[in-house]
DNA sequence: CGCCACATTGAAGGCAGTCAAAGGTGGTGG
DNA sequence: CCACCACCTTTGACTGCCTTCAATGTGGCG
């Protein structure tokens, strides 16, 4: 298990606390295990309070009514879950699902709040946090009105590369990480389809495709893609 | 011009702040006009500060890389606008354009970075305010994922029927206060879709449409529709 | 009256979703 | 080590919605 300080300081929230806030935060917060597949909160559930995740990998997805499942976000180690239904004052937005045994640290709504009212640096850390969360959906909501799927596998590619590689060059391998169907509907499309256009970009030797590795071989393109030009 | 105490206190930002803080508030802003079609700021500009809208209508949209263009959202007085860009530290994420002469109230970063600083109140204010933007963009991530623009458009005018009235009825009129192309393009599709799909709804009486205003006729189709069943 | 912007309507074509079935892969137990 | 099973992935055929392109309709305003 991963020293919680050291993931206290990795979260943006925390950073730039002393240790007696570090402290603080510290006492309000409980640890919790969930094994894969189990259900964290779902949409529409009061919020309680939020998640700092230690261990695991959690799915932030909303379900249409008519059952259609988007994902928002994988969360991985270091980063927090549902800081935003704390403030909002009402139910949580969307659903978290483990996709594998996880461990989170929990946080009070209460008792974060009256942290916060304390300590002006972890609200404006806190805002940071926020506003960066924002920008992230309203870049994933220009994502989705790319209307072509290759141009959201192609940015989807290119982030993954740069996250990778801060100067990404072709060759580079990209592992997934994850099922296909999941990348798929974190790309606002189904399984099939996502297959269809990997193929595509595989047979016109943009990609190369080793099991869940992606190699990317004409990073080019890629990014002409991205752009909407057609595939 | 409207008094701006009322539209401070109108704006949650700024709800349960007491007189000197509404007066710091004051202190920071100052007043902007600006003509049908100008530019506030581009999506990329360094962001200095915030602004509250006293008169007129903006339009927020994003510009993808080969030109088209997403309607994020139209924001009308006591509504403020780039509040996330102020903490984020970055560029702003859209671009902004008065869509008819407006007023507005601008608010440096610094000097409100400080007053927050000071006002444990209008952090937690930011934050609710920046959480329930975060919950509306959620919303309309799963909007533009909810795949029909019938479903998207019946979502809409139930969206727009709420605002009208608590407990909407048959024969509510609703005004679209904005050029049709302007609506397809906050329902991420095109004028002649959008056309084509009102005149399927009109002909199958769910709506009556009398200019640029839209009469409902039969709430529950609507809902239904909303919610995927085809049109 | 005529221009211009906006809105509607029509025809054609493409991309992606659905349904169905086959092909792979990993894990378990014999 | 292999056989079997469950699950994931790929591929194929088909349908349908939406975009694109083009033409016609409509309303406001000089």
């Amino acid at each position: 298990m991963k020293e919680m300080s050291e993931l206290l300081k990795r979260n943006p929230l925390f950073s730039g606390l002393d240790e007696s806030g570090l402290a603080k935060v510290k006492e309000i917060t409980s640890p919790h295990s969930y094994k894969k597949g189990s259900i964290l909160f779902s949409q529409g559930d009061e919020a309680h309070g939020f998640y700092l995740v230690s261990e695991g990998k959690i799915k932030i997805y909303r379900l249409s009514p008519n059952g259609q499942e988007y994902v928002m976000r994988i969360v991985g180690p270091g980063e927090t879950i549902a800081e935003a239904a704390v403030f909002s004052g009402k139910t949580f937005p969307a659903s978290a699902e483990a996709l594998e045994d996880s461990r989170l640290y929990y946080l009070n709504k209460a008792d974060f709040t009256a942290l916060i009212r304390e300590s002006p640096q972890l609200a404006l850390n806190m805002m940071t946090g926020l506003s960066l969360l924002l920008r992230e959906l309203a870049q994933q909501v220009e994502d989705l009105s790319l209307k072509e799927v290759s141009a959201r596998l192609a940015r989807f590619l290119i982030e993954e590369a740069e996250k990778i590689s801060s100067i990404p060059a072709n060759g580079l391998e990209i592992p997934l990480e994850m099922k296909k169907n999941l990348l798929a509907s974190r790309l606002g499309t189904i399984g099939e389809t996502l297959s269809r256009t990997l193929a595509k970009m595989k047979q016109r030797e943009i990609i190369h495709i080793k099991k869940d590795i992606i190699i990317i071989r004409n990073f080019e393109i890629l990014k002409e893609i991205a752009q909407g030009i057609k595939l």
